[in-house]
DNA sequence: AAGTTTGTACGCGCTGAAGA
DNA sequence: TCTTCAGCGCGTACAAACTT
């Protein structure tokens, strides 16, 4: 009779004559305990054609091992097709048969099927199980120069990293192995944070590189423009002085930028008009002139000529309105209040927009200069410029007065006609 | 709470310059 | 000389802020 048994320590099963089983003497082919530990007589070599030969003919060459019986037969042959031909499931060996037999190896996954075929296939599948860690071992070394995008979870790497295994004999891995596969999988979880970190830390300095470039690129601009200006500047200034005609400034500044179209026509007009000033006023440095227009800050431009007659203007009055005029016109005085508060003589009136406080402002500023060159007196000049808005408001309000006096004049005459 | 002051919008009338 | 019109001052109405 012959026994297909399970040698524990490596896991390799074949059939053998149950005479080389220790104190076994089955009565059929089921007497025998799946469960139990028995101590099989095992040649090293483990030639492939053993005979049924006892136990006392291989002498000192055989040694004791202990091994699972899976199934008995009367005949090796058809013990091994039978066994080639099904799946025999591994019984789980009982915790008294494992002490008994000094086993402390954890076989706690044995409810594993295993296919077998040959006898021989027990030293391939010895020789599998260790060509199996080494492909592991080889994996988790290719694994870790791979991308660090690879999130897997370290039973999946360890499923993959043991399929090649798997399909080649089902053997158990052992937990060393499973432990350096994680320790790897979480080694590399914790580089790949230090690189995604190290990324994070590049996109940052990255993007203030560029806000750093954009604010560069802003002030080369704004120093061209600057430089522009100056020129030009340079160049009324020269003009002012009665240095020389726009020629001459050419002459002398023959690399300097041209002017633009409308500049040389005023250039070229004040030229050849050397009345074009008959009562010169001066200019506070504060305000930029430039094109035939002044500056008066914040991007407020008014005429120049009309910025002269201004300076001549007896009276706050005057001044202010006049200078209202010429920053926001009559066609906007007219449809605007100072404040945009709506008139408390009628009810329910419909509030005009606002003037800008920011150009209001400018207003403010301008007369404060008027009356600063007349006195230095703050207290007189916070009453008069606390006039601004009144005088800018009587302003507005003769505007719609003429207008008025206008449409009157166009009905009477339309009802004479 | 009542009175006062301040700020805003508006109307009205006076004044002086400009034109017919 | 008369008319027109812009500039100006003053008064009124109202609301909000401030003071008593």
């Amino acid at each position: 009779m012959y026994a297909f048994v399970r040698f524990l320590e490596d896991n390799v099963c074949y059939a053998l004559p149950v005479s080389r089983v220790r104190d076994f003497s089955p009565t059929s082919q089921q007497d025998f305990d799946n469960q139990k530990v028995y101590t099989v007589y095992r040649n090293p070599e483990e030639a492939a054609d053993e005979d049924d030969e006892s136990p006392g003919e291989w002498g000192d060459r055989l040694l004791l091992h202990k091994a699972q019986i899976l199934a008995l037969a009367e005949d090796k042959t058809d013990l091994e097709n039978s066994v080639m031909q099904k799946k025999i499931k591994i019984p789980k060996l009982s915790l008294n048969h494992i002490e008994e037999a000094g086993e402390v190896t954890d076989y706690g996954e044995e409810d594993v099927e295993l296919r077998h075929s040959k006898r021989q296939d027990g030293r391939k599948q010895s020789e599998g199980t260790h060509k199996s860690i080494e492909a592991v071992v080889a994996r988790l070394e290719k694994q870790n120069g791979m991308s660090l995008s690879n999130t897997s979870s370290p039973e999946e790497a360890f499923m993959e990293a043991t399929e090649g295994m798997n399909n080649m004999d089902d053997a158990v891995v052992p937990r060393i192995l499973y432990e350096e596969l994680l320790r790897s999988y979480q080694q590399q979880q914790e580089e790949m944070r230090h690189i995604q970190q190290e990324l994070e830390r590049t996109r940052r300095q990255l993007v203030q590189q560029a806000k750093k470039l954009k604010e560069y690129g802003a002030l080369v601009s704004e120093m061209k423009e600057l430089r522009d200006l100056n020129r030009r500047l340079q160049d009324v200034l020269l003009l002012r002085l009665g240095s020389g005609p726009a020629i001459e400034v050419e002459k002398v500044k023959p690399e300097s930028i041209e002017p633009e179209p409308e500049v040389q026509k005023t250039f070229s007009e004040e030229a050849n008009t050397s009345t074009y000033y008959p009562a010169p006023v001066p200019v506070m440095d504060k305000y930029i002139l430039e094109n035939g227009k002044v500056h008066l800050g914040s991007g407020i431009w008014v005429d120049e000529e009309k910025w002269h007659q201004l300076q001549v203007t007896q009276g706050d009055s005057k001044y202010t309105k006049n200078l209202a005029v010429m920053i926001w016109g009559t066609d906007v005085l007219k449809n605007r209040s100072v404040t945009g508060v709506a008139t408390k003589k009628k009810k329910d009136a419909v509030p005009k927009p606002p003037l800008s406080p920011h150009k209001l402002s400018i207003v403010r500023e301008c007369l404060y200069d008027r009356i600063a060159q007349e006195t230095v007196d703050e207290t007189e000049i916070a009453q008069r410029l606390s006039k601004v808005n009144k005088y800018i408001c009587e302003k507005i309000m003769d505007i719609n007065k003429s207008c008025k006096n206008e449409e009157r004049r166009e009905i009477a005459k339309y009802n004479l006609q």
